[in-house]
DNA sequence: TTTGCTCGTGAAACCGATTTCGTTATTTGT
DNA sequence: ACAAATAACGAAATCGGTTTCACGAGCAAA
């Protein structure tokens, strides 16, 4: 014999038109915040509703709103993709304000290859009322769910400018510029970066703001100075082998992200160079391992949770018909021992 | 003007019905598997399915059958949670199966301290078909709602022995002994261990593992080689020091976790010793410190996408009512240099 | 040939909330 | 004081599947 208790069965608004002596209309008038019940009528509806612990049916709702309260959470499934931290905490930004707004979110971690996948249709079936996407690569899924009118939300700036499907993101280009010219201030007079993958706006923003505190410097940018790694620790150690043989008189690396800088500083102390003092090395991202490495890592701070909360307050904008307005999201210099 | 396409209008049973000229509870029959519809009727429902693009409503099908397809996956909402990348990609594990099963992951990420909480009235509302627990501290919620009858999935295994929760687990214990084995057959004599939080399971069964590495070994376990430590870079660093300044002669350490590894290298260094040549190390999780980190650490490997997946089918046998057996996932030992 | 099954099917009820529409009671305008 | 407008509310239709129930056809047993 199981001792599973049944879940106490769940009220309707027939038990609470019931017990308010109202009809079924007047308690959906009331519970939606009509104002133009009277207002006796409307409190015992409300009490009725307290004592019977009344909780909405949301599948009853959707059916007759055609509204569902939930929301995709699209990642493009590359193998590593989730196992990179940084969307993990966005998630939980965004599950958070979601939570609040009794929106839900449906989280789909599958290849975004084909425009006519198995995702593209959940996204049409109205199955969800919109969509909020991580880290694209195909963007095929995304402007045909945009165009049919599904209320779309990108956590990263999209590539082609001419977009207008809102976004939010981190303000890249200043984080860059902040990590650079920290790097100018410290007395570096020749510092090179390692860039992230080129195809995606974050590598692109944060070479951006390399080159734009060279502006502000008033130095020229020589782009011999820039190599072009693409994320991993392999090839950024390689290109900081190269980058070192090739310009010895190098003082400063800004790499982007924390994975490069220690690829970096390993590739400097095999050289036999010494982090900070002859070369200073700035990351970014703030992740653990740049807490955790000796020497610990200076780096740019991004607000991750704040980017999944701006994308869920984005998105909720949206449902709502408001117009959201673009975030980009400041970030903030961790300085440490590397530079 | 905007050019929003609206989405093409969606059919219905009814128009199924019309088109195939039956009525429409021959198409629900046809459509949900039902033999009892003779072969050419049911050839050309499908027919007229196939043509009006038919997909079928869930919050309908929800309302008349009282099942969502949705099923909950919590965290419990501490703040570091999800930045460790081990739960992103249980999730991805759990996303992939669902997604083949026609199933959908509803994401909350809060805080499970009240058994009233806002959580607790999601499970109860018959909103979901079931709940996965990832990362529990206080279980009052989860066995308030696997008594009320809701099909419940813990990933790790239960802390209190007599739990009948269905569960999904890493082969702690074997880990651990993977570990500690490899130490002694690479020659190690004095063995000692750094543990996780002794609260959790994760940390008692690795400890356990340890253990009967010891007993397979006929060496008696000396209670001072093991030290308390926290999962922490700080925890860790510290109990090494202070392992390393009362027992000179320890020649291993096995680490509960890759972050603990690391801070023990880290102090066996600035104590002016050698890995591994005069202590070998070996961690747990082949996270991607493990990889990157120089030495690179030798650690034990366990299958987290696997275990996402597995919690999954777990919890697809509960919504078909047969009995799920309990998954404990085998581990692998990956050697690279620090043992 | 009649009784009793089974089989295949459609009409209609149903799930629970929302919304339209019409009715009654009250107020406003003249 | 009477027509017209308005406010407050209930009955019933609706959303799109699922499920019960009843009916007729076909077939076997008697």
């Amino acid at each position: 014999m199981t001792l599973t208790t049944t879940s106490p069965a769940r009220s309707t608004y027939a038990e609470i038109a019931e017990k308010a002596g109202v009809s079924k209309a007047t308690v959906s008038r009331v519970l939606n915040g009509d104002e133009r019940v009277h207002p006796d009528r409307a409190a015992s509806v409300m009490l009725a509703a307290e004592n019977l612990g009344y909780r909405p049916n949301r599948a009853a709702r959707a059916l007759s709103t055609g509204r569902t309260g939930l929301v995709a959470v699209v990642i493009d499934d590359e193998p590593t993709a989730l196992s990179d931290p940084f969307w993990g905490v966005v998630l939980a930004g965004i599950s958070r304000v979601f939570m609040a707004n009794d929106l839900h979110s449906l989280l789909m971690v599958t290849p975004l290859d084909s425009p006519d996948g198995a995702v593209a249709h959940y996204l049409e079936g109205g199955e969800v009322d919109g969509a909020i996407f991580l880290q694209v690569h195909k963007d095929a899924v995304i402007k045909k769910a945009h165009s049919q009118g599904l209320p779309v939300v990108l956590i990263g700036r999209p590539i082609d400018a001419d977009s207008d499907i809102p976004f939010v993101d981190t303000d890249n280009v200043g984080g860059g510029l902040q990590a650079t010219k920290y790097l100018f201030d410290r007395g570096c007079k020749k510092v090179a970066t390692l860039t992230g993958d080129l195809d995606a706006s974050a590598g692109i923003d944060r070479l951006d703001g390399y080159k734009k505190a060279h502006e502000a410097e008033g130095i020229e940018v020589d782009s011999d100075l820039i190599a072009r790694a693409n994320w991993s620790f392999e090839s950024a150690k390689i290109m900081t082998l190269r980058l070192l043989a090739k310009h010895p008189e190098i003082d400063g690396i800004f790499a982007a992200n924390d994975i490069m800088a220690i690829a970096a500083i390993s590739a400097i102390q095999e050289r036999g160079r010494r982090v900070p003092d002859d070369i200073a090395v700035v990351g970014f991202d703030d992740s653990l391992l740049s807490q955790t490495h000796r020497p610990a890592i200076t780096t740019v701070r991004q607000d991750i949770i704040g980017l999944g909360a701006a994308a869920a307050e984005t998105m909720i904008a949206l449902l709502q018909e408001r117009n959201p307005e673009v975030e980009v999201l400041a970030t903030e210099i961790m300085i440490r021992e590397s530079a």
